[in-house]
RNA sequence: GCGGGUGUAGUUCAAUGGUAGAACGGCAGCCUUCCAAGCUGCAUACGUGGGUUCGAUUCCCAUCACCCGCUCCA
């Protein structure tokens, strides 16, 4: 019986296997949270990010009053100007610095601890978690000091020096001087511009992308003709300090992001919201992702993200979180937060004009985020297929669009006849897809190689070929083989794939 | 960051205090008219750094990476 762990193992090594993704600096030992993709896996990341950029770009949606709608693509800058993150909230938020203790193993936010301290001086320092009930705490004081809560006064841990912590008993201890010294936890990666290193040059690596697109906002609008409502996106690199790097490439440190900010009037925005939740459902099943494998979570108010009145999480069933799911894409109401927050902090004025009916104001905006790199995975572990009935044991399932390899072409044999005419055709056909010439070893072989890597059509020259200008296509999921004419290949996999 | 586990070829595994084998995969060739056939040959590994030892892939320590459980995930 195989195991969700050993299915994502069992993914994780033909990845390696057979091209789509490698440890980083795998010849140095590798480096926790980061992945390198390689020939195929870079075909299969271009291939999803082409077709969201196609999707929303280049053949935007239709919208709710039967016209498409309008959305344009920025390119920004990994590093901006620093101030950007204070004005986003990341540099506040990403920053807490934290305690751990010794004795219980647990970690503390410093901000959220609230030291006890006696008035009078004498005896230990008691801490508590901010979210202590009132009889618990007067419970526990009196129990290690004898002392009533009036005998205290009451701080945030990152209020005391350091040098106290001594003696202070931590929350889930009896002994005081198992806290160690807070820590920055710095969520996003710091850099320095410039040749010499000093606070005053200090830069960040965007830990998302849509700061980008915010920042452009006003370059957009005076630049492209674009008119409320409407959307900018961005496909790109961010980055993020995680503590815990965990299950391949889902929460790594270095990743990457589709993201689409679309900008509407405030009244708008539940029809937008829903518009844009179906639009992302959509997507997802074109890719060959069936809505049984994905969730939608509407996040609880509490767990909402501080810029956020109302966020879908759409979940694919990983098997790392089976029988749960977990976060391919998020689409969030962003209210007015990031442009009302930027207009602040750069001192520009960020408002639209809207010229016919002669009011200014700042959009609203709902945000269709989702990860690039996890939806590779999510692509990964949809298709990864097993078949004990077939030579490779396992083929990759994917969508013909999304395939790396869109079709592999194979003389049966090695000798003269066949491999001019399968080279004829190669040449052709590489134009217009990405294809494999294959001549080597015993046909059974090559069909496993590219059931492997989800070729999903092989196109075989035989003796037949020659006579009368027909190839074999044999069909990846079924094993099924047809006869078509050589003329007709090309049309056949547009077909396939687009059709 | 904590606790537990693992680390041998590209992958999956084996053996061993006297420097390592297999299967599959890869490459080259023979043979092949449709699913890893058969035959021959070749290449490739003890994560890294210390220590113990005459000698370490094996024992010990550290470190790094991966997996599981916590923690974290704005």
């Amino acid at each position: 019986m195989s195991t969700p762990t050993d299915q994502m193992k069992d993914i994780v090594s033909l990845c390696k296997r057979r091209g789509f993704i490698f440890p980083a600096s795998d010849i140095y030992g590798g480096i926790n949270g980061f992945w390198d993709y390689g020939p195929l896996g870079t075909e299969l990341k271009n291939n999803l990010r082409d077709r969201w950029w196609k999707d929303m770009v280049i053949t935007p949606p239709i919208g709710p009053d039967g016209n498409p709608i309008e959305i344009v693509g920025v390119d920004s800058s990994i590093i901006q100007n620093p101030k950007s993150w204070e004005a986003s909230g990341h540099v506040g938020g990403f920053n807490d610095p934290m305690v751990d203790c010794k004795a219980s193993k647990k970690r503390y936010r410093a901000d959220h601890v609230i030291v006890y301290s006696p008035k009078d001086g004498e005896g230990h320092a008691i801490a508590f978690d901010k979210d202590a009930e009132d009889a618990e705490i007067e419970k526990r004081l009196k129990k290690l000091t004898k002392k009533a809560p009036a005998d205290f006064t009451t701080e945030k841990l990152d209020q005391l020096p350091a040098d106290q912590f001594t003696n202070i008993i931590g929350p889930d201890v009896k002994e005081p001087g198992t806290l160690t010294e807070p820590r920055q936890f710095n969520m996003m990666f710091h850099t320095f511009v410039g040749a010499t290193a000093g606070d005053e040059n200090k830069a960040y690596l965007r830990p998302e992308t849509c700061a980008g697109i915010f920042l452009n906002f006003k370059n957009v609008v005076d630049s492209s003709r674009v008119r409320v409502p409407f959307g900018i996106a961005q496909v790109g690199k961010a980055f993020r300090n995680e503590v815990t790097p965990r299950n391949f490439i889902f929460r790594s440190r270095e990743f990457e992001q589709m993201e689409l900010e679309w900008f509407c009037e405030e009244e708008d925005v539940p029809m937008w919201f829903d518009f844009w939740v179906d639009q992302r459902t959509k997507f997802w099943e074109s890719l060959g992702i069936p809505k049984s494998s994905l969730h939608f979570l509407d996040v609880p108010k509490e767990e909402l993200a501080h810029y956020s009145s109302r966020t879908i999480d759409v979940e694919y069933q990983f098997p790392f979180a089976a029988p749960g799911f977990d976060e391919l894409e998020g689409i969030a109401h962003r209210g007015c937060f990031d442009l009302t927050q930027h207009q602040e902090f750069s001192g520009t004025k960020l408002e639209y004009f809207d010229q016919p009916n002669n009011k200014r104001f700042l959009p609203h905006v709902i945000e269709p985020s989702t990860g690039l790199t996890r939806g590779v995975l999510a692509l990964l572990c949809e298709a990864y297929t097993v078949d004990e009935s077939r030579p490779s044991g396992v083929y990759m399932n994917f969508h013909p669009s999304m395939a790396p390899k869109k079709a592999a072409i194979l003389p049966l044999t090695a000798k003269e006849d066949h491999v001019p005419i399968a080279q004829k055709l190669y040449l052709e056909l590489r134009e217009q897809f990405n294809v494999d010439l294959d001549i080597k070893q015993n046909i059974g072989k090559r069909y496993a190689r590219q059931d492997e890597i989800g070729t999903p059509y092989c196109f075989t020259i035989d003796n037949d070929t020659i006579s009368d200008q027909t190839v074999t296509v044999r069909e990846r999921n079924t094993m099924a083989q047809e006869r078509i004419h050589l003329d007709k290949v090309a049309s056949y996999l547009r077909e396939k794939i687009y059709g």
